[in-house]
DNA sequence: GTTTGGCGGTGGTCAGACCACTGGGTAGCC
DNA sequence: GGCTACCCAGTGGTCTGACCACCGCCAAAC
C-alpha cells in the first residue's frame, strides 16, 4: 500500500516539473523528443504524450510536427489560455459559480486599481491607448468588447503581476460565451456604450489622481453593472 | 488552410466540455468508457485518454480501475487539485513570479475579509475551531503550518466564493515548497508563532467587528509579514 | 447458507506502424 | 558556378492491437 506505483504518465510529468524547477528546463528551451523522452524514462510513448498533452493545455509548452527550431515541444515564456481553459472547464462543470468569477474578478481588479493609484508614475501608455480607441462611437458592439477585455488586461500587466494577469484573462474568458450572449440581447446598445465609457474614463482618472479608494469602488461598480447589462437586460 | 483538421484530443475535449455545459454531464455522473468514446467519436482510444488524462490533473474527473461504482471516468463535484497543478507548474516554468503569487494571495484574501467583516451573520464556526486549535503551544512548526492553510481557507469558505477558494488554495499550494524551505531557517519559531496567533485573532476579531477596513489592513500585513519571515529570515 | 472461483468490464500501459509536416542537403540541370 | 527540384531524416499526430491489474458480481462447489 505505501509503495503505490506511480502511473507512468506522472513520472514524465514530475519529471519534467523537476527539470523547470531546477533550472534545467527553462523558457525557449526544447523539451527531448517524444521518442527520446520514452526510453529515458522508461515508459512508454503513449504515456510521454499524457504528460506533454496536459503542459499543452496548460500553456506550458507548443508543439509543432516537421523539423527546424519550430518543431518539438518548446517551453513558452509567457503563459496564456492555460488558466482560462481550467476556469471555462470548472465553469462548465459547475464546479463554479458565475457570480462567483465575477465576484473573484471584481477583487482582483480593484486591488490592481488600487495599486496602480497608489503607484509612483504607473505606464498607463497601453491603458491610453486602448481608452482612445474605444472612444470611437463607430465601433460594433463585437469590437467594442474585445476593445474592453483589452483595457481590462491593459491595466492588470501595467501592475506589474504576471498572476493577476493571467487570473484576470482566464475569468473573463471563461465567461466570454456568456457576455457574447447577453451582449445580443442588449437593446439599446448605444447608451449602454456610452455609460461604460465614461465609467472607464473616470476609472483611469481616478487612478491618475491617486485616489486609490475611489478608484476601487469605481471599478467595482463598473463591472457589476457590466454583468447586471450583459446577463439581465431584456426582462 | 481555414479548415485546419482539428486534432483528434481536442474534438474529445470539446466534446465532454460542450456536454457538461449542455448539462448532458454533471457532478456524480460517469464519463462513457474509454473505447466507447473512441469508437463514437471515431477517434483512437490513444487520443481519448490524452483528453482525459487533462481533465483528471485540472482535477474535473477522477478515474478509477476495476468494476463497480467507483470505477471508470467520474466527474468530480467539487474541484480541487487543478489550479494548484496549473500554477505549481507555471511558477516552476519561471512564467510566475514568487512575490506576484504573494501578492495576488493578497488581494484575494483582504476582498475575503472585508466581505466577511460587512456580511450580516458570516459563518465562522470553522474559522473559530482551528483558531483555537492554533493556539496549542505544543504544535510542532508542521503542525502549525498546516493549521495556518486551513485557517485561510476557512475564511475563504465561509465567504461562500468558490472561485476565490480554489485559487487561494492554489496559489497557496504552489508556493507551499518555498514556505516549507523557510519554516526550517526560522531561529526562533515560537516568537513567531506567538505573533502569527495574534494577527490571526485580530483578524477575526475585526471581522465580527465589521471593520472591513481594519481587517483587510490586518491580513495584508500578515500575509506580506508570513513570507517576509519564511523567505528570509537568516540573514 | 457460506465460501470460492471464474468472468466480464474497466482503466493503465506498451509496442509497432503509418501519416503529415518541415527543413536541409544533395543531385541534377542550366 | 549557380540555381532548382527532389529526396530524406526527424519530429509530432494518430491509430491499432495486445496485454495486464483491478474490482464487483454471480454461479458453482462445499
Amino acid at each position: 500500500m505505501t509503495d503505490a506505483p506511480a502511473k507512468a504518465w506522472r513520472i514524465v510529468l514530475d519529471r519534467i516539473e523537476n527539470d523547470l524547477m531546477s533550472g534545467e528546463l527553462g523558457p525557449g528551451d526544447r523539451l527531448p523528443p517524444e521518442r527520446e523522452l520514452a526510453t529515458t524514462l522508461g515508459v512508454g510513448r503513449s504515456s510521454v504524450r499524457e504528460a506533454l498533452r496536459v503542459l499543452e493545455v496548460m500553456g506550458l509548452i507548443r508543439t509543432g510536427t516537421g523539423s527546424g527550431p519550430t518543431a518539438g515541444a518548446i517551453i513558452i515564456g509567457t503563459p496564456s489560455g492555460g488558466m482560462s481553459a481550467l476556469l471555462r472547464l470548472q465553469l462548465a462543470a459547475q464546479s463554479f459559480a458565475v457570480e462567483d468569477v465575477v465576484q473573484t474578478r471584481i477583487a482582483l481588479e480593484s486591488a490592481v486599481v488600487a495599486d496602480l493609484a497608489t503607484a509612483v508614475s504607473p505606464d498607463l501608455v497601453d491603458v491610453q491607448r486602448v481608452l482612445g480607441a474605444m472612444d470611437d462611437t463607430s465601433l460594433s458592439p463585437e469590437e467594442f468588447v474585445a476593445l474592453d477585455a483589452q483595457l481590462h488586461l491593459a491595466l492588470a500587466e501595467a501592475a506589474g503581476n504576471g498572476v493577476t494577469v493571467a487570473m484576470m484573462g482566464g475569468l473573463r474568458d471563461a465567461i466570454e460565451g456568456y457576455v457574447a450572449r447577453g451582449i445580443r440581447r442588449i437593446a439599446d446598445w448605444d447608451d449602454a456604450a456610452v455609460r461604460l465609457r465614461h465609467e472607464h474614463h473616470r476609472i483611469v482618472e481616478l487612478i491618475g489622481d491617486g485616489q486609490a479608494d475611489a478608484a476601487r469602488a469605481a471599478v467595482t461598480d463598473h463591472i457589476r453593472g457590466y454583468y447586471a447589462t450583459v446577463t439581465a437586460p431584456t426582462e
